[in-house]
DNA sequence: ATCAGCATGTAACCAGTTACATGATTTA
DNA sequence: TAAATCATGTAACTGGTTACATGCTGAT
């Protein structure tokens, strides 16, 4: 049940349509909760109907036409709510740790050149964090909600400072 | 499509039933590819059906009878496939991440007892994870399969220590 | 004979993905 | 006026989750 807050927050952050958020999502929030535009619009009718977010009444709407979304204080007290209720971390699910359990069991085909490719993007989106980090959080933010967006951005940089080397590794004892 | 995968890799290191793999999933592959025994049974009915793997002839196929299935060599070739297959990481979705995003904007209500408690689980994973080094990996083993099985396990080590590392900046963070 | 626990399943639902449809606006 | 592109959607499907149903086996 992620997607509505992701889209709250993003929609606090700045009002927008369907497609804006799109597009912010293949940047900044969708850095942490990924999503594509057709989920995006089915949401936003859901959190319309639910009250939570509205039109903004200067927007026609008609199909094809922009329709721009504000949140409403009862989507802001949802969100609220939401930042405050535990939850626990979801177990690991990575595709590429699994394959290479299965490798131990039936070779290592084309591993090697699998894990270089994923270390060159695993580099790549960590060059793009520190280009983020470099234009927005330097010098370190003086905010709240900076510091806060920073520690996120943080979390990314780690992330992919930890699969960098532990692929580093990887290819290294598959070469011996 | 991973977990038929995740499947035929347990079967081939060990033939058994359904709820043997369940118990499974939820220590050894289960840390990289976590499931539930509703969905293992579909998918061993799927597996079966596709002529991948077979009941052991001895089990009875009746419910509540106990049922063992091993791999068949289409089972084998299968996997070896998919494991040379390329496949890029997925898109990080991480709701703790997103959750501190949001508090960035409603404000950080209960995040700092969130963060602590999310710091005792990972501690507590890392703790797991090096008990089965412990147990399964030292010394180094010698035999290909237990060294990837071993870099697989690395890979659970250094991410929980990301997350502890992450986790403990972000609470020192809070508390100024 | 009953009950706890082992073992296998069904059904309904929800979130996310993929493929496609349609209208509006701009530009060549 | 045709094509490109901006913008909003629908539909079908897949994988994963939650809740529940049923049969077998061994201990008391």
């Amino acid at each position: 049940m992620s997607l509505p807050h992701a889209i709250l927050t993003a929609l606090l952050e700045k009002p927008s349509s369907g497609l804006e958020l799109t597009r912010r999502f293949d940047r900044s929030i969708g850095y942490f909760w990924s999503s594509t535009h057709q989920q995006i619009y089915r949401e936003l009718g859901k959190l319309e109907q639910a009250g939570r977010i509205r039109a903004l009444p200067t927007a026609a709407p008609a199909r094809g036409q922009k329709k721009e979304y504000e949140v409403l204080p009862a989507g802001r007290e949802e969100l609220a709510a939401w930042v405050a209720l535990p939850e626990d971390p979801r177990p690991v699910r990575d595709p590429l740790l699994l394959r290479m359990r299965a490798a131990a069991v039936v070779g290592v085909n084309g591993m090697g050149s699998e894990l270089r490719r994923h270390l060159a993007l695993h580099e790549r989106q960590l060059a793009e964090y520190r280009e983020i980090e470099e234009r927005d959080f330097t010098p370190a933010p003086e905010g709240d909600a900076d510091r806060l967006r920073h520690l996120v951005l943080r979390g990314g940089i780690d992330l992919e400072t930890f699969w960098i080397g532990w692929l580093t590794r990887a290819i290294g004892d598959l070469e011996d």
